[in-house]
DNA sequence: GAAAAAACATACCACATAGTATCTTTATGG
DNA sequence: CCATAAAGATACTATGTGGTATGTTTTTTC
């Protein structure tokens, strides 16, 4: 990687990191720069404005790190409501980075900047979408392979799933850790209702 | 009432509205002063500071508002699934003064302010295990009737509940209004299968 | 290795921000 | 009706903000 890229990516992750934290409008392009050790005129060489960053962030950023985490556990194995319950329980427990206190990098960004900015609000739908989407898909083979019922609706269910994980994220911020496990624990039994 | 608890009224009020449709930090004392026509001078004399009146705000317009909408449809009547679902229903579809564009006033000061604020985050709690508690009695009291199974956990799916209420309050700010509807239908089944 | 462009550095600007100091007006109790 | 305190008005400050103008250094290209 050239040393151009690597200091774009590295004003990426850290503005990031910060904003995961801090929101986006509370963390400043100052804070930025002063933690990535970056001038200002570098920043503004790579980001004609803070906007363009932000955006950066969810595209290069948050594109991958979703996919990662959120779609690929569904991808290999046939017990469809387990799958998507690890993949809950691995985003919820497993993931080292995100912490109870500052919930969901998407979701605090949803919740922050789609009334806001109409840039915003695409990306952060398309980030959404595909990951209904990817539930839906799976639910909808489970349903012609019969594991679950074929009066219920793939894509109902999807979004049910993905509207419990984006308010878990939300009471996590205010009961804490615990509340992870008692939503997995029902989470895992309206799964299982599926069949 | 007097014109000084009047005003200090007006500027909670109008504060509330601007902060619930721009996210707290983003709502500075300048455009509430300038909305309500208060002046400056007015404004500090009823708050010593920017966080006091957003206290004040969560405790005297956000409680009030809360226990209206979001406990008391709880109250009588004997179908408990019925009564969570029409208490829901209620909040997202028939409320006039909430917004799909902007979701829920109590959601959005939560995943902005709690990490940022212990003062904040206590009295947001407080909002939260109450109306948790509510959905927690009545699940009690429909579990001794016998009228929902008894090896469910109250709390439990009390938490669920409310996740399910602030995620779609979440994706109702990517999706639209329609996602309502789809996330109303599923919980219904659900609810149903507590019987 | 020099010209050209990419990458970065520094100093600055106009504006917004929360809060204060100081004043004037309005209500209230005796 | 007058003294006193409550309520409100105005001007100001220190700091933070996103962004720009104008430089210097480093890398590429021929």
């Amino acid at each position: 990687m050239g040393k151009a890229a690597d200091t774009r990516l590295i004003i990426l992750q850290k503005a990031f990191e910060l904003i995961y934290r801090n929101g986006y409008q509370a963390t400043s392009i100052d804070v930025i720069i002063a933690t990535t050790q970056v001038t200002k005129g570098a920043f503004y060489y790579h980001f004609k404005s803070k906007e363009e960053m932000g955006l950066a962030i969810i595209k290069e950023v948050m594109y991958p790190g979703m996919a990662a985490a959120m779609i690929e556990p569904l991808m290999d194995g046939t017990d469809v409501p387990g799958k998507i319950y690890r993949m809950m329980e691995g985003l919820l427990l497993d993931n080292p980075f995100f912490d109870v206190r500052y919930g969901c990098p998407a979701i605090n960004l949803i919740e922050e900047m789609s009334p806001l900015s109409q840039s915003f609000k695409s990306a952060l739908t398309q980030l959404v979408v595909r990951w209904q989407h990817a539930i839906e898909h799976v639910l909808t083979l489970a349903q012609q392979s019969g594991t679950i019922r074929p009066d219920l609706s793939p894509r109902q269910i999807a979004l049910f799933v993905i509207t419990g994980y984006g308010g878990v994220r939300n009471m996590g911020k205010v009961f804490g850790q615990n509340c992870y496990k008692d939503f997995l624990a029902e989470l895992k039994r309206y799964l299982q209702k599926l069949a």
